[in-house]
DNA sequence: CCGTATCCAATGGGATACTG
DNA sequence: CAGTATCCCATTGGATACGG
């Protein structure tokens, strides 16, 4: 748990190592650190509409472990995105739900989604593209000038 | 000399295995997988409002490395965000501009930044709660109810 | 049913050295 | 200046087994 951090504690109120300040400060960076995981973004999405249990959320979502789960249900609550409530039964029951900060965020990541559906095709264009340009490159014949400006 | 090939950006969006067809299609997960690292955001936030050679992007980030600001950069070329221009000089010069297609992806990052400043302190305030309630457990004393039952 | 604990493979990303 | 090529470690996340 508590590991050596004794050597750093000569130096005067440096944040990260070789960070600048910029970074260190900005609260995009930590919400995208946050957000940016593997299953985060689904599981605010799958709440946004309803209440839902574990179980529900894991079958609906499928291919994530229990463990995935639990981590990424664990950061949202932590966050204050999500509210976890334990109904003392048996067997025991447990829902998820989106509060109303979760909620704002949830509308900007459906923003995001639309966005994604919208230019999907674009993306994927261009990505076939590039690589059929890489493939050419390994051909030396015309490179002379300005390469590959795309628009 | 190279052993192993390198399908880092290569690689025509495969899909992984024991993933059902919901979240292979769904483009939204897609871009997020492309989105969501370390770099790729602030780096198109910088290139959003005028065009950067590399050494500027490298200094005023500040803390990434030559690999890493390479890679993102081919990402968001290879993606049709960003476009590259290389000017046949000595000492050669290069210069990465946002593309139309990124400047509208650009529009809703700035969004999600100006979400995050907006509720930053609020999450922020969620989290040392959540925290404090996590301390509190340990101590067990009845704290029975619906409500954050740890084991 | 809803977790937690542990092990382990895959990936991400920094430091460094070298090239045109 | 603008990369490429290696090395290597820290983190992520899946599989599995166990517990309230």
């Amino acid at each position: 748990m508590t590991e050596e951090i004794e050597p750093l504690l000569a130096q005067p109120l440096q944040i990260a190592p070789s960070w600048n300040a910029y970074q260190a400060a900005c609260p995009t960076r930590l919400m995208l650190n946050r957000i940016a995981d593997k299953w985060t973004v689904l599981v605010l999405g799958l709440l946004e509409s309803e209440t839902k249990r574990f179980s529900t959320l894991q079958r609906e979502i499928g291919g994530i472990s229990q463990k995935m789960l639990t981590q990424t249900l664990r950061g949202l609550e932590r966050d204050g995105l999500i509210a976890r409530m334990v109904y003392p039964e048996v067997p025991p029951r447990v829902e998820y739900t989106i509060t109303p900060l979760g909620q704002t965020l949830a509308g900007l990541l459906g923003a995001l989604r639309g966005w994604s559906e919208a230019h999907m095709d674009e993306v994927l264009q261009a990505q076939s593209a590039y690589d059929k340009a890489e493939q050419g490159a390994l051909k030396p014949e015309a490179a002379n000038g300005v390469r590959r400006v795309r628009f």
